[in-house]
DNA sequence: TATGAATGAGATTTCATTCAT
DNA sequence: TATGAATGAAATCTCATTCAT
């Protein structure tokens, strides 16, 4: 009632950067890097052509901005579950380890994990970044955890220290598979990885009285 | 009768379609599906622009051939080691097995996968395709061998069964490392799926006199 | 009376069409009339995008206003050195002639030549005022100097009288050279003119008793 | 008769490259190098916009293309017309040296000047190209005929052995003229062009026997 | 008066595909 | 069969200008 005529220009430069990033996001999740056009981003997010170029100078710059803004909460989130967690080993892996790679699966992570592994060789330095802000973060908040648990006698000294990429490969193959097959033919990631912690705690835990002090 | 499809007698270079498709991989192995030029795959092959239309009608129809030329014998090579294999399950999987994974993630599949998961969700037909031809027939190989196992009193019946899938997550991993990261940082894929197996093994197997026939 | 247009007590910055005239003198010498930015013209004055549109009602129109404020003020000079001058036509061409040429090749008039020859058949309307304001102004100056030295018995009549050009084209010739070479080779114009001067004094100039009344 | 379809395409590769450029000329003649539009180009040229790339990989390029193509003949026929002239020196200035300056003014040289003037300093390997092979060379033969005729006793020596650029400024000015005014007010430049070879000579030629050996 | 976020028309450039030869 | 000159649709990016505030 206010406004009765819808203006042609709308002033709210607070929100434009978050807008078609969300925007951008979709486009590129549905069509890949190539074959997003900034037009459709821009449509999608409902701005112009050109006010896109105000916010990101590129559209290799959105792109890397969008990966970033993604990833970013989901290492801040592993690496935080990791660390404030008091709970046995296996009760850590089979709660809030196994929900965290179960979300990872589903989340928009996965679209972008597959922009990365479509685009990252053409673009070094998304790589870099992702390889100290995802990757070597994720790997360390993992490997921290295993090291407190055989610090404890937790868990058995192993492989699984030199390679926590062991831990979470089958989120791997849950995203892929969501990325490609999920249409065709439906998989139970959530309970394919529970099945995987369950075989990684029989594998790993040391069986006996694990009532003593985790801290 | 054993050459249908090359005409025997008619002069022309052999083995235009292989030398183009060989060309076309590694063009794609280098930039990505977009990022390819048909004029440098002809380029590269040696041939011109114009010949390549004449053995691939489309851009999308010569990475659709190069897809399935590469992997097809990868297939093979799995469903044939695990049906010729007649060793103890430790055996086959320290052995054929592991190596199977570790030149699979040095071999060319490797950046066919990486154009699958980039192009993929854009070639429906594509992805059908390596459903059936590549997944199903992988997974399907996969759990003859741990039925054949289970049945043989040699492994522990559970999840494994059912999702295959956790057996080979770990190349995968390997994959996507030598994809992204391993100009930027090594890892040993090689040792890793090594201890991958070894954990397998630890957790499926079954000990005891083992030696029994298999098959 | 005196000060028709500045609206005298209105508070605002005094001078903004100067500053952003200046700014914009600048920014058409570096980049030229296309290659200039309205943007970077009013981050160099000092003041936004929009106000620029307050004064100036397009970037033509301000370029426009550019090449007046700059050339008018170099012709008020060349007309009254001519007028006011009492010396003897050859320490006249000496002096203040020469000086002004030398001043010229120097000044920012010779950006706005560039600029002229550049955009002038574009905006015929410019170019009108150009010829009324500069060309035929200057050209006239000199005419009238010319003949009044004709009439003195100083000089011989002939082509001069016709072409006045002929006595400024070295000055052409050195902003020309400014604006393109003088960073790659410098050449010094100073000379150049002070020579043109000589020869022409030798030509034009009638020997004998000189020190005739003047006027 | 024998072509009753126009074909879609035409095949002419030797004479694209001349085609697109003249076409080029006019069109950077009309509008400058900003102004004009690669797709005017084409048509003009009566070709597809996308030919342009394959003969010029850029707008740039085809602009550097069409300076060098024209002044390239010019040059040629100055060092030429001074190289092989055995005409005594009043003779050779009055004759094809007044006639090359004539020439000049009309040539298409007139609008690569405008061009040059306009665009030089946005384009330093072009200036610098233009220094070696148009300036340079073009003083450089001005001052070997100089010379030559102060050696034969026919010229006075001087500052024009010094600044040749004095002997042709003229033809500058009447390039800028016709570039600028030709269209509001007629000057008659070969007239004054004539007028001005009429003073040097006056001014610079030795009078006497000049019937000497020339050479 | 003053700002600068927002617009949108238009420019350059790329490249899969066609087709005269 | 073989070539590569030629096409044209489409994509990215720029920037003068407008207008809500």
């Amino acid at each position: 009632m206010a406004d009765t005529t819808t203006p042609r220009f709308e002033r709210r430069k607070p929100d434009r950067p978050e807008q078609i990033a969300d925007a951008a996001l979709l486009e590129f999740a549905e069509h890949g890097y190539a074959g997003t056009r900034v037009a459709d981003v821009a449509q999608r997010a409902g701005v112009s052509k050109g006010l896109m170029y105000v916010y990101f100078r590129t559209k290799e710059e959105l792109f890397k901005a969008v990966v970033r803004k993604v990833l970013t909460p989901k290492l801040d989130q592993l690496t935080s579950t990791v660390r404030h967690s008091t709970l046995p080993m296996d009760q850590f892996l089979r709660g809030p380890f196994l929900t965290f790679m179960q979300e990872l699966v589903r989340s928009r992570a996965r679209v972008v994990l597959r922009l990365m592994i479509a685009e990252g060789p053409k673009h070094p330095d998304l790589t870099q970044w992702y390889m100290d802000n995802v990757l070597n973060r994720g790997l360390g908040a993992l490997r921290e955890m295993i090291q407190r648990g055989v610090r404890n006698g937790e868990l058995r000294p192993g492989a699984i220290e030199t390679y926590p990429q062991l831990l979470i490969a089958p989120a791997l193959i849950g995203m892929v598979w969501m990325i490609l097959f999920q249409r065709h033919e439906k998989l139970d990631t959530d309970h394919m990885l529970q099945e995987h912690v369950e075989l990684m705690v029989q594998t790993l835990v040391i069986d006996g009285p694990r009532q003593q002090v985790l801290l």
